[in-house]
DNA sequence: ACTCTCATGTAATTAGTTACATGATTAG
DNA sequence: CTAATCATGTAACTAATTACATGAGAGT
């Protein structure tokens, strides 16, 4: 007896939909699939090898996808995926399940923040520094992004990378607000 | 053979820490911890009754936790949780350990704008729609914990809560600038 | 010599969600 | 009489991560 009923095609944001998502333009390798997810859906997913390549396989078997296998010469072998007609029904019948409620972002960050009462100024200064880095770096990414595609992207693509990029620059300018008020505090103590 | 050595006590943020956290400063129940999560910790954690009262008991054979079983009346009893020496210890060792990177937010709504261009512009200002709901409300939250709370609380928490609070303003704006950019062309469209 | 990129995959393990199960009291 | 709040827990199942395993070619 089935607990969940909606195993596939089911309601939920999962790596199946991403990739066939991705799909949908052109044909891709597992390979390129793991490089797409860091490199432009990072913002917002996800996935490692080890889920990327079992769920290759079961779409596979559902026949959402084919593989063809193309010889290369100084590379390996690679298996390019291509999406089918019932893999883009899949596709179309997601985008038209009703919107999930954003699932919650753990953020290991903010946590500590909130326990900052826990640990010195300087710890926490730190942490935001670090946090500083890290975002700084996936602005720069996006950025990066949208002065390199923004002629050829669709309208709501161009909405998706601005909500990353104009959150970034707000959580950046509240950081750094957050380590000069820190600062003074620690001056004023010690 | 251990593949993953760090059980627990281990790097990642998970409920086990958060839980410790919250213990810090007072007894609390399940119930409360479950509370607690949704009022407060929702912008950065969530967690389930199915994951909440199996952690604390294993935290309690470990020795992290007691559990007080107090008797109310009108009400069902309840077990006030209270953190061991042990417990704060491994909090402690928790914030020292390095931070982690933020862990990948996955959202249904990103994710569909990214791929707007496999439906139509009206069902894309649907989705924006919604989201700018959905954030206004966690934004609305964020904004009534600060007014509370905000003498009260710790410097370094209410960096936390006026990063969420800048984070969801900067969605908000750019969810309203591109609904105004889609409405546009729809019209032209006719 | 070493490291990076390309390329595909499996095994062990963890962590989590959803749905179920129970039941008293209070407020409308 | 119906729904919400208070309160604790379990069983079935899903989804994912990490680490391992393999191997060729290119650049420094």
């Amino acid at each position: 007896m089935k607990i969940f009923p909606n195993l596939q095609g089911g309601f939920a944001l999962n790596s199946q939909d991403v990739i066939l998502g991705m799909l949908m333009r052109e044909a891709l390798t597992g390979y390129q699939i793991k490089q797409l997810l860091e490199e432009v859906f990072s913002n917002f997913y996800s996935s490692s090898y080890g889920t990327i390549y079992p769920t290759l396989a079961r779409m596979e078997k559902e026949g959402l996808i084919t593989k063809e296998n193309v010889l290369q010469d100084g590379k390996p072998n690679k298996n390019l995926i291509n999406i089918t007609p019932k893999g883009r029904d899949c596709f179309n019948a997601y985008l038209l399940a009703p919107l999930e409620g954003d699932s919650s972002r753990k953020s290991d960050f903010m946590m500590r923040l909130y326990f900052g009462e826990f640990v010195g100024y300087d710890k926490v200064i730190t942490w935001l520094r670090q946090a500083q880095e890290e975002s700084q770096k996936k602005l720069d990414q996006l950025l990066g992004q949208y002065s390199l595609y923004k002629d050829e992207m669709h309208p709501a693509q161009i909405i998706c990378i601005q909500i990353g990029i104009e959150e970034y620059k707000a959580k950046l300018a509240t950081i750094a607000e957050g380590i000069v008020n820190l600062e003074k505090l620690l001056e004023e103590q010690g």
